[in-house]
DNA sequence: GCGCAGGTAATCT
DNA sequence: AGATTACCTGCG
């Protein structure tokens, strides 16, 4: 599967559960390997990663540069969470539950361009349909890695694609919205990493700008692609949680900076508990 | 065969 | 402003 001599192993002191995160529902390409091994696919890289026996030390295929360059920020790993379930506790039952529920969970920094498009696809989709229609395209359009793994496709390229492949990918009506978002990208029309500049509301305001975006997805582009980790996705399932298990009252809005993060707790304890 | 799912846009009051 | 409905596809 991959070359013991390439592999370092490193040390992850914070919360840190590769299989929640993976189970999360915030990124469609981590998948669990044999062996106990989890494969990420994120921009041209790969990485397989693995817990050693050593308490908080894991094995993770990728040189010191990459760890520390790339994967260490992909991770979140600046950011403790064990501090925030701790500032965030006592404040509502059923929030202290979730964060008991998730504890391992992190909230990863991902490609503003990828979540766009990955999210449009999420409507109305399962989690396991939204893999299976990422993984179409970036088989059908993304540039080869190796042993027929596909980065996410680029902007140019998903813009090369015509709306009866995307269908065929099983975007379905989707599919004119994600040829539209990436043709806006493509041409330069819409600068994603300029978007990164402005404040919390106008970058809300400039992702439902695209068509196929509205309030939810364009909060899971803001808190999963660009780090707004105050965004909290209304999903059926949050919607759900605010109405059956917090009187109607929205729990969120007194965790400010963090209110992104516990919504990923809330959703993980939606859909994952019993 | 048929109803429904981790939203959105269009089209109504 | 708020409510209703169609939309692809996969799954029970």
């Amino acid at each position: 599967m991959n070359t013991a001599s390439e592999n370092i192993t490193v040390t992850i002191q914070d919360d840190f559960d590769i299989k929640k995160i993976s189970e999360s529902g915030q990124c469609f390409r981590m998948t669990e390997q044999e062996d106990g091994w989890y494969r990420v696919i994120a921009r041209d890289d790969v990485l397989l990663i693995r817990k050693c026996d050593d308490p908080n030390r894991y094995e993770v295929s990728c040189s010191p540069q990459d760890w520390d360059g790339h994967w260490h920020d992909y991770f979140d790993l600046d950011r403790s969470y064990s501090e925030i379930r701790e500032a965030c506790e006592g404040k509502s039952d059923f929030v202290d539950a979730s964060i008991a529920f998730g504890k391992g969970l992190r909230v990863l920094n991902q490609d503003p361009w990828e979540m766009l498009i990955t999210f449009i696809i999420s409507q109305r989709k399962s989690m396991p349909a939204i893999a299976t229609a990422v993984e179409n395209i970036s088989r059908m359009f993304g540039t080869h890695l190796s042993d027929g793994m596909h980065a996410f496709p680029t902007p140019e390229q998903l813009a090369s694609a015509s709306e009866s492949q995307l269908r065929e990918a099983s975007l379905g009506y989707r599919a004119p919205y994600v040829l539209d978002a990436a043709r806006r990208v493509a041409s330069g029309y819409v600068d994603l990493e300029a978007l990164a500049k402005l404040d919390d509301d106008e970058l809300q305001e400039a992702l439902m700008s695209f068509v196929g975006v509205g309030p939810k997805v364009a909060n899971c582009v803001s808190l999963f692609g660009y780090g707004r980790s105050s965004s909290v996705p209304i999903d059926v399932w949050i919607a759900r949680a605010i109405d059956e298990e917090c009187n109607g009252t929205n729990p969120f809005d007194q965790f400010g900076e963090d209110a992104g993060i516990i919504q990923q707790y809330v959703f993980f304890y939606m859909t994952r508990s019993k």
